[in-house]
Order: structure tokens, then sequence, then C-alpha cells
DNA sequence: CGGTATCCCATTTGATACTG
DNA sequence: CAGTATCAAATGGGATACCG
């Protein structure tokens, strides 16, 4: 059957999976971030078959992730490029490097590094942080209905108002209340 | 045809994606974020099919992003929580999310609304940063072969050892040379 | 409630052959 | 080189029925 389509579920989550979540569309992005622009290239080094390559490409150009180009000028050939929309990604690429590193590989076992250009010393780990800078630990991070919430969104929100006048928002554990 | 297997890659990227790459497997972490622990739960609020569910909670446990504990002391039933391994990944979901909101869905349509527990501000952008802070953009990340780099790897490097003894490396664009 | 077992279809994928 | 076209196999996913 029909897999569900992400793009009716309102979370961003969901539709940035929609863009990315295709098996090999973050590989090719990572290739793309070693630089790689070439249809063979991409095909020969992630060994991934012709006409799959062919589709990703379609739809990362499609999607405004890479971009084609003359591979010089006024030539028929093209190469493919990233877009800022496409390198904005790097935080996620990374996050998930990183994540790999440390709990799947083990990071002896990393086979890319990746440094800070101007001093050479390795990048540090992606974290939350709050806008001035402190990292969030993960029950440090508090959610709420956003702008775009929907009235199932709201529903699993519980709004109080304490003493001070103060709006906490807890969720609701199990909908049924 | 069986598609091939990313374990076999080195990349940390593909690694992850081999335990995360599963279309449904984020969202369920993503539920699993908003508190979720019942089978139930997951399954009416995703609306993921039962069986898929059951089959990507397995996959969760076995791989150690969930782990089953009885609902109550000596009950059988069981709620499924978030090891460290799967909280780790909040990383990447929320520079996945953040991603969304501001490519893909725009900021104004977000749903969901990250905050700061402490201030209830708004959280930050998800960064790479260098280890004492600083943001790096795109061109500030540089590539070396790492500690598990093979032949393949290697010989995408091209080593060079300035004047004053530095040791830069650069990627080649093409394999052929 | 919390699953498991079956069944079946849509999609993805890889191999191969072909084209400009 | 840079794809497109075609095809068969594998898989993912949804629906439904069943069970303790």
């Amino acid at each position: 059957m029909k897999r569900v389509s992400f793009s009716d579920q309102r979370c961003s989550l969901a539709q940035a999976l929609e863009v990315i979540g295709e098996w090999w569309t973050l590989l090719i992005i990572r290739e793309a971030y070693f630089g790689t622009r070439r249809f063979s290239d991409f095909q020969s080094r992630l060994g991934i078959a012709r006409n799959v390559l062919s589709d990703r490409l379609d739809r990362l150009v499609e999607n405004g992730l890479l971009q084609r180009e003359p591979a010089s000028p006024g030539a028929k050939r093209v190469h493919y490029r990233l877009t800022d929309k496409g390198r904005n990604l790097v935080t996620v690429v990374v996050a998930l490097v990183q994540w790999g590193d440390r709990w799947v590989s083990g990071p002896e076992n990393a086979p890319i590094r990746m440094v800070d250009r101007a001093t050479g010393a390795e990048i540090g780990d992606v974290q939350v942080r709050s806008q001035d800078g402190r990292p969030l630990a993960f029950h440090d991070i508090g959610l709420q209905p956003g702008p775009g919430a929907d009235q199932a969104i709201h529903e699993r929100f519980q709004e109080t108002v304490t003493n001070d006048g103060a709006v906490r928002w807890r969720i609701r554990r199990h909908m049924a209340e």
C-alpha cells in the first residue's frame, strides 16, 4: 500500500523527512559536502544504481538542495552543487555522524575527522543550546504548541497558569482523560 | 533486489542511517520525546500500522534506543522508554526540525515550539561549533582522514606539508589522477 | 490492551541494456 | 560521460483477523 504521506503531518520533522528521508539522499548530500559534483563520481563512490542516483539527483534539484550548472561555460555537461538549503543541512549531517561515531561505530573507528579549518582542532559536539549559548540537556528542553499548532496538537497540551501569572504547558501523557 | 547494506560502509553517517534510516523510526523517537510510552498511544498518534510499529519498536529496543520496562511493578504490560542512546539523538531531531521549519514549512507554521525550560525562551539554532564555542560555517569545516580511515578513504585525500611543517589535507575532486 | 500472523500491493532498488 | 528505459526481486507498509 501507499505509505502515508508525511506531508499532511504538520510536524516539521515529518516535512523534513519527506525531503531527505529517502535512504540514499543524505549520503548523496554528504558526498556533495566532499566536493563531488559529477554524476559518475557520485555513482562510483556511493555504489548506487544509476537510475536511482538519477532519480535522487532530480528530486534533490527539484527540492532545491542541489543545483545543476554547466560543468564549464557553455558546456551541456552539468555539475551538481549544493545550494544554501543543502549546505544548511550540514548541522544535521554532522550531528548524525557524531551520534554514529559515539553510539554505533565508536570514535576510534571514525573514517573521517572534521576539523576547524582555522585551528586544525577537531570540531566540537553539536549541541542544543539556549539562545544565549548555554548547552541544554534533554530535560532542559520544554515543548509548547507553536504558531502553526492545530487542534490535534493543542489537545496534547494542558495549559496551566501559576499563581504569579506565568503560563506553563504540560504534555498529556495519554489522550484519554 | 536487496538493497546494499550500509553497514559495510565505513561512514558513521551510513551506520547511523542503518539504525534510524527507516521512515518511521525518527517519528517514533520524536513521539517518545513527547513522553509517549504505550504501544497504542504510539499507534494512534502516529497513525502507523500496528505490525509496522511492532517491528520498529522491536528494532529500536534491539538497537538500544528504547527499552522495555514493566508499566507498573510486576505487570506484564510494558512501556517503551528512551535510553541515553535514544535521548542523545535529540540533537539530530532538533536540527532536523529546525531545518524543516526554516526551509520547508516556514517558522510561522511550526506546530511545536521548543523552549529553554529555565527561561521559557525559544531555544537557539543548533550549530556546528569549534570546541571553544565559535560557530563554524560550512566552509570553516575541514575534512581529514580519521583513525578508522581505510584505503579508499585515504585515496580521496591528498596530504601536503607546507614550508613550516604544517600538514594540510586536500580532497581530491575526482578519483582519476 | 498489546501485540502477532497473514496477505497483498506500492515502491524502491539493482542489474542490464541502450542512447546522445 | 551522463544519463534514460526496462525489468525483476526485495522490501516496506497497510488492512485485517486473531490471541492471551
